[in-house]
RNA sequence: UGACCCAUGGUGUAAUGGUAGCACUACUGAUUUUGGUUCAGUCAGUUAAGGUUCGAAUCCUUAUGGGUCAACCA
């Protein structure tokens, strides 16, 4: 029973169903699949769709998945992201078998490309990029053969060399297949193998001054790596078609290649370019910053490995266009912290409380949970005296309905402490209020209350003689529309101007001073945190992660 | 005025000719020393029109809508 109704909840994608069926059919033992970055940026949301993909693949079938570069075009490839891109998957939780390059093939590709020459299936052409654009045609018309299309093989043999050899400048010859110009999918119209790039690779170094485009690269790479599965976006549907006769004519490992929709999510961008665009023109602080979509951006930000796999494993592997909604994101990370992060008590911003009736001077320890939700986590201090601080918004003079919080005359409960009543709202000469004197009952302390007293509201505190000073960040979304790129103008003209909002009057319950950089921490009706890597000796900055659930906000918004 | 891909609640995704389900969101209520958590429940969907069939989200046709393709990028 219990089996039947595991199989029932398992259901497949329709990637793990060609993959069941190819193990079912005898096609394959074992499956091999491949992450293919580009080192040309940085790892984002996106990616980890992909990433958790092909590797879950593996984990869930016989096989395994590599790592490969797909480092073909020198000029903005670096191995700063190289670097990047590694660790992050690493973080992921993920471990690649073989850690590839396509540079580390660049002697076997010049070698197909030779071939294809032989067969008659490539030439050298020396038109320009203009003129070959003109004569590609276009999806509804059919385009022009080029005049250096009929040149014989020892010549184009001769002239593939010469491109080899560095003998060209840039620009001004290109290896072309010869398919056909009339060929409906304009990917088949004599596409470009191999330009000359008198550049230098981060991998390679001067080697080369021809680099192989991604069509003859990709899946030749594929292909020597005896990929099974080659699992990319829905853009490179048109790409199969090429895929697929470069392979038959080299007569190499038949890889096959299957297409998913990339997941979109609102209220961000996911497009290398546009995040480098971000980062080049200091709209954020860097790849890494807390607001930005990138791995590395969530890591900072305290989203853990777990609840990103979850968030991909819940999105799931389709084919339709789709609109992710970041709500979900922010559902697993808080379904994951709220079992693992520490609860601790910060005051964002401070007013303070007096105990009139409780004897100046006198300290009282206090315990409470480090995580209700898991108990071997242990207990932490509190301490307790006659000077306090409670979130100036805990407090309203004249509370509407459903105020669960302190007013004149009401009581609330101070979490892990006593319950403490208002009496009286201090005001300065301009009326603003600067000081609560409250009494406490001393029956009501927090585990042995005999007080009999029901309060509905418990607010968080500090200790306004131990507690430390520092720093918040909360960060909301990037922009300020769910798709930027779908709007009119510059997506930037729809960035969020409070996208960052920096807290410096925080104090803090001291315990937080032992706070570490591993560990994640719920600030009491707050939000979960982490510590921001800018904190310093002298000064601990926490970035919000994600904010709590918040039932109250809700009710005022009506 | 081409070719290709896609179309299920607000969002994401199942149902593989046989009871349209799950999750998120939203909304109720219960519990709660976090207006958190947890628990119970409610709202809400097959783009349209034909056809095949005892029976269609599923197969066929057409329409409609969305996406992709004219980089010496990947």
């Amino acid at each position: 029973m219990s089996e039947e109704i595991k199989k029932e909840e398992r259901s497949l994608n329709f990637i793990e169903e060609i993959i069941e069926s190819d193990l079912k059919s005898g096609k394959y033992k074992s499956v091999v699949t491949r992450f293919p970055p580009e080192p040309n940026g940085y790892l984002h949301i996106g990616h980890a769709s992909a990433i958790c993909l092909n590797f879950g693949l593996t984990q869930d079938y016989p096989g395994y998945t590599n790592l490969r570069f797909d480092d073909t075009n020198p000029v903005t490839e670096d191995v700063e992201y190289v670097d990047s891109i590694r660790e992050d998957i690493k973080w992921l939780g993920f471990e690649w078998k073989n850690e590839h390059y396509a540079s580390d093939y660049f002697g076997t590709l010049y070698e197909y490309a030779v071939k294809l020459i032989r067969k008659g299936l490539a030439y050298v052409d020396d038109s320009s990029s203009e003129e070959m654009a003109f004569m590609k045609g276009t999806p509804t018309e059919p385009g022009k053969e080029s005049s250096y299309r009929s040149r014989g093989i020892d010549e184009n043999l001769e002239l593939f060399e010469k491109m080899r050899n560095g003998e060209f400048p840039d620009g001004s010859r290109t290896l072309r297949a010869k398919i056909d110009m009339k060929h409906i999918n304009m990917l088949m119209r004599d596409p470009v193998l191999y330009r000359i790039k008198h550049a230098h690779h981060h991998r390679t170094g001067d080697d080369w001054c021809i680099y192989p485009m991604y069509d003859f690269a990709h899946g030749q790479s594929d292909s020597i790596e005896n990929v099974t599965h080659s699992i990319c976006t829905m853009e490179f549907v048109p790409h199969r078609e090429l895929y697929d006769w470069l392979i038959e004519k080299l007569e190499i490992y038949p890889s096959h290649q299957y297409e998913f929709a990339r997941r979109n999510i609102n209220y961000t961008v996911t497009s290398k370019r546009k995040l480098l665009q971000l980062v080049n023109e200091k709209q954020v602080d860097g790849w890494d910053d807390p607001r930005m979509p990138t791995i590395s951006g969530l890591r900072r930000r305290g989203y853990t490995p777990e609840s990103i796999r979850d968030f991909c494993d819940r999105i799931g592997v389709a084919k339709r266009e789709n609109l992710v909604d970041v709500g979900l994101l922010e559902f697993c990370v808080r379904e994951h912290l709220n079992k693992v992060a520490l609860r601790r008590m910060v005051v964002f911003d401070p007013i303070k409380v007096v105990i009139t009736n409780y004897p100046v001077g006198k300290d009282e320890v206090l315990h409470t949970e480090n995580n209700p939700e898991d108990k071997s986590t242990g207990e932490r201090e509190l301490l307790f005296s006659n000077e306090l601080f409670i979130e100036k918004d805990d407090f309203m003079e004249e509370p509407p309905k459903k105020y669960f919080r302190l007013s004149p005359g009401k009581m609330v409960r101070l979490k892990g402490a006593y319950i403490i009543q208002c009496d009286e709202a201090v005001k300065d000469e301009t009326g603003k209020i600067i000081q609560l004197n409250c009494t406490y009952i001393p029956e009501s302390k927090s585990g042995s209350d005999t007080s009999g007293i029901h309060v509905k509201g418990t607010l968080h505190w500090v200790n306004a003689k131990t507690a430390i000073p520092v720093e918040v960040r909360e960060y909301d979304r990037l922009f300020k529309v769910e798709d930027p790129t779908d709007e009119e103008g510059d997506f930037k003209d729809y960035l969020n101007p409070a996208s960052l909002n920096i807290v410096n009057t925080a104090m803090a319950e001291p315990e937080l001073a032992n706070a570490k950089f591993a560990e994640r921490y719920q600030f009491l009706r707050k939000g979960y945190f982490c510590l921001d890597k800018h904190t310093s000796e002298t000064r601990m900055i926490f970035n919000r992660t994600v904010t709590l659930k918040d039932a109250w906000a809700k009710e005022q918004k009506r």
